[in-house]
DNA sequence: CTTTTTTCTTGATTCAGATCAATGCACAGC
DNA sequence: GCTGTGCATTGATCTGAATCAAGAAAAAAG
């Protein structure tokens, strides 16, 4: 095996493990499928019109998803910190151009898998297909939630929902990226605090 | 093997394969697994607040899921036609009350899969597990598509990509549904759809 | 400690789309 | 053929959140 960081392998077993079981020897054989990359706070992991080569699986710190509209305005698609996967998910699999830019919001550490990787490692340990079909299948519960609250709630519920979810967010993220991940701009996140205090 | 009216399993079938190899051995024992159910135009499936105890394959006809809020709105969730699979998911796998209600908009036939067959099924027929992952990792796309179109474009660029990705829509599901369906009034879509002729 | 950069707050104004209200239209049932 | 019920259009008005514009505060950099 090639001299590898075992730090975030850990977080990514802690992670397997929530939702599959896996053997000694299923655990030795998948870092061999991974490449261990660290990022510094800004620094890109994908460009908008790139080719999305891998899947990445946050090790540590935290990323952004994130399109960029005709002015320029960027609209955070996803907030992922470590045991989250990030990706654009469309060019990764169809190999078409990335519409997503990535990059971290923290000094971060990622675990990248490519493409062919992908495809042969839920080839070889059918408990990662387990994996991941229960790991997209959790996701989808998420993304359903935050699209019903998109078109239904209010500004204020939207943002109170986002605590709920997460409460630890706001000390963890700027509340400029918050506006962006909830499509409100950072007044308005700002108006609301101030309502909630009175 | 039961009576069954196999006409819906051939449409399930064709999903199957379209992303996944079945032998015949495979295709002789999924059956079993699942129950045909035909719904009237507005017969419900699922009520806000029971348990979701089915995921549901469309074979024939068009069903749609949706929230209703405080003021007895309704909002679309979901538009599923021949071939898509709809449920209260979070329900479905977690045993949580269903927030969603899901009914037919049109006469359909349905083939239901409860929690525990679903479960069996993953578990005695690999490619099953294989399909399920495919099918989930597309919907993650669309949604997170969906999600993009939600937060950053227009009442008008919302209607016109929707119109792009499923062109027939607007002849198989009433304005007012299709509004419902992007978080808009059907005022909006009716003033829209106006404005695009001139 | 000082300077620079970034984030956050507050106020004034604007605007896209919702809401309210009325009318027209189409198809299902009798 | 009428008649009712649901769907679509159009206009007038309202409103929640965006935009524009300054500062204040906090964090990072030197």
């Amino acid at each position: 095996m090639k001299n590898k960081n075992l730090s975030g392998y850990d977080e990514l077993f802690r992670q397997l493990e929530e939702k599959t079981a896996l053997t000694e020897d299923e655990k030795a054989r998948i870092p061999q499928f991974f490449e261990s990359k660290n990022l510094e706070k800004k620094q890109y992991l994908l460009r908008q019109g790139d080719y999305c080569k891998n899947l990445a699986f946050v090790a540590k710190g935290a990323l952004r998803s994130y399109t960029l509209d005709d002015k320029g305005q960027e609209h955070i698609s996803l907030l992922a910190w470590e045991g989250w996967w990030v990706s654009d998910f469309k060019s990764f699999i169809a190999e078409e151009k990335a519409i997503l830019a990535i990059d971290a919001i923290e000094d971060s550490e990622v675990l990248l898998i490519s493409r062919s990787n992908y495809e042969a490692l839920l080839e070889e340990i059918p408990s990662m297909e387990r994996y991941f079909r229960i790991l997209y299948q959790n996701s989808l519960v998420t993304k359903d939630r935050r699209l019903i609250s998109s078109n239904t709630y209010t500004a204020e519920e939207k943002y109170l929902h986002l605590l709920k979810m997460y409460p630890f967010i706001s000390q963890r993220i700027p509340q400029n990226l918050i506006a962006s991940y909830l499509g409100l701009t950072p007044e308005t996140i700002s108006r609301i605090k101030k309502n909630l205090v009175e």
